[in-house]
DNA sequence: GCGGATCAC
DNA sequence: TATGGTGATCCGC
């Protein structure tokens, strides 16, 4: 209840950025000690009125539900019900059992590189970040309550002896890479989540191997040996939402099997949080918690009125997780959607700084375009004021995109109206962003390409603007309006394009899994499947 | 298609 | 002194 002797105008803000659960390393700490500190360290702050007033918006929302609950027939709620049940049945009568999933998670992966370079740092609490960000903290610091995603001046006050490291994300990539080598053994179509994350499904390992990947934890305390101070959890279960869950059981060290039989499901589901559940956060939390529902059993007992409540992606979601439903095969993205860089900097007020950052940032989009051999239509001007208000902008244009000089035609007058907006103040800003998406798909590229230059060379294009993409570009400096006028935007040549990119970052290099030679040898023949399979 | 929000990592 | 960056998705226009 109370959040110990802080004020009720503090009770939204810790809400949002106390220290919740019993997370790991956090046993036993005084929280209410450290919540005290954090809203010291906040109170006042613009990110702290901020965070209140964005607290104060999903209390808001959850009127509207509670409200919209107020309002609900018994004929409605049954009528609910027994669409749920009939939804339950289907699922249940296809629910797969068969494959085992294993979610591996390298617990304080920054740090424990970081340690590996620097044993020094082995017995003192660290983080991995700046004075302004934290993207990790070893387990002495968490005992500080120092974690992820906290400021470092904040963690400073909790533990003034916090050593921060900086983040050097070229080294975790490097070690990633050769952990990952490790993962295609067990499985080479594993799905990688992020450089110390990934779902592998085992089943045909287990099949033609018969071992299970205990081997998987012991390897890197192998490379333990090498330096390599790495803990590794790993989640068993007969899917990806199980898995998830289940590595984060043992925490900080193990690995938890959720059986492959309905019944233990259905058990290990009753007393789950929902927010340990991946897809449910701090906002979907509380909006449950409203409701009365905290854990998954409760989810199954009011599915009912979710349906009514949420949409139906939403409440489809519910289900599944009430029932112990999730992925059962793990797939990799397909191409992606969106690519875009952002910036946070001090107080920046001045025009010509605003542009000038505004063109390198498109320069540095239409760079990394390049390299993927990418070109959107919709570019996205992103803004954050000092006050953390975030703003997005887009425009869509008639043809994709990449060069820089063209990014920057239309974020330039996205920011320009943006400008003329508040004028004669300045935007005070304090983060900028561009994003380029509608990215034209690789299969429709060349084929309709090649389309639109033969329906050009046979002559019959006229007088409109497509001429001009055979012709000789006569595309002058293009400036496109801004959101609310229409006006036809000159097609930068779709003819040319940089073909000969067989360069593809996002594929990748370890999944073909040619070479793990050496990721075998570092396994201790004891452990190798083949003896583990012996014995 | 746009813009705000939520979420994961 | 000081609260991130990237990508995806959903919802309500």
């Amino acid at each position: 209840m109370e959040t110990g002797g802080t004020s009720s105008s503090g009770e939204g803000f810790l809400s949002r950025m106390a220290l919740n659960d019993n997370k790991a390393g956090m046993e036993g700490l005084d929280r209410d000690k450290i919540n005290k500190i954090i809203m010291k360290s906040s109170k006042g702050s613009r990110f702290y009125e901020n965070e209140m007033k964005k607290e104060q918006q999903v209390n808001q929302r959850i009127e509207r539900m509670m409200l919209q609950k107020a309002h609900i027939t018994e004929q409605q709620l049954s009528k609910a019900q027994t669409q749920v049940e009939k939804m339950t049945f289907d699922l249940e009568s296809v629910r797969d059992l068969s494959r085992v999933i294993v979610h591996v998670d390298m617990d304080a992966f920054y740090a424990a590189v970081e340690t590996r370079d620097c044993p020094d740092l082995k017995d003192k609490p660290m983080a991995v970040g700046s004075m302004s960000m934290l993207t990790t903290s070893n387990y002495h610091a968490r005992k500080f309550g120092v974690r992820a995603a906290m400021p470092g001046f904040i963690a400073k006050k909790l533990c003034p002896n916090l050593v921060i490291v900086p983040t050097d994300f070229d080294k975790y990539r490097a070690v990633s890479t050769e952990v990952r080598e490790i993962f295609a053994d067990y499985d080479p179509h594993f799905l990688p989540m992020s450089l110390d994350e990934a779902y592998l499904d085992i089943s045909e390992h287990l099949e033609q191997r018969r071992v299970w990947p205990e081997a998987l934890r012991s390897h890197p305390c192998n490379t333990f040996a090498m330096g390599l101070l790495l803990i590794i959890l790993l989640g068993i279960a007969p899917n990806m939402m199980l898995a998830k869950v289940c590595s984060d059981k043992n925490k900080p060290n193990g690995q938890y099997r959720l059986p492959s039989n309905r019944q233990a499901v259905m058990v290990f589901i009753q007393d789950l949080p929902v927010r340990k559940v991946s897809g449910i956060g701090k906002v979907t939390e509380k909006m449950l918690g409203a409701l009365g529902i905290t854990s998954c059993i409760h989810l199954g007992q009011e599915m009912a009125l979710l349906a009514l409540l949420f949409s139906e992606t939403s409440w489809h979601h519910f289900l599944d997780i009430s029932l112990g439903l999730g992925s059962t095969h793990i797939e990799r993205d397909g191409e992606r959607k969106s690519m875009s860089t952002e910036r946070t900097f001090g107080e920046m007020s001045a025009l010509e700084e605003q542009f000038s950052l505004c063109r390198q940032l498109c320069q540095d989009l239409a760079q990394e375009l390049q390299k993927e051999a990418l070109k959107g239509k919709t570019v996205t001007l992103k803004l954050k004021n000092v006050n953390f208000e975030v703003k997005t902008r887009a425009w869509t244009l008639p043809c994709a995109v990449a060069a820089s000089d063209k990014l920057f035609a239309v974020a330039k007058d996205l920011l320009t109206t943006e400008i003329d907006n508040v004028s004669p103040q300045p935007l005070r800003l304090r983060l900028m962003g561009i994003r380029v998406s509608s990215f034209v798909s690789a299969d429709d590229k060349k084929p309709l390409q090649k389309s639109i230059v033969g329906f050009l060379q046979q002559g019959r294009a006229d007088s409109s603007s497509p001429t001009q993409i055979s012709s000789h570009k006569p595309v002058k400096e293009h400036q496109p309006k801004p959101p609310g006028q229409t006006q036809p935007f000159p097609c930068p040549s779709l003819v040319q394009q940089s073909q000969g990119q067989e360069d593809h970052p996002w594929v990748p290099s370890w999944g073909g899994g040619e070479d793990w030679g050496a990721a075998a040898v570092l396994l201790p023949e004891s452990l190798r499947p083949e003896a583990a399979a012996a014995s």
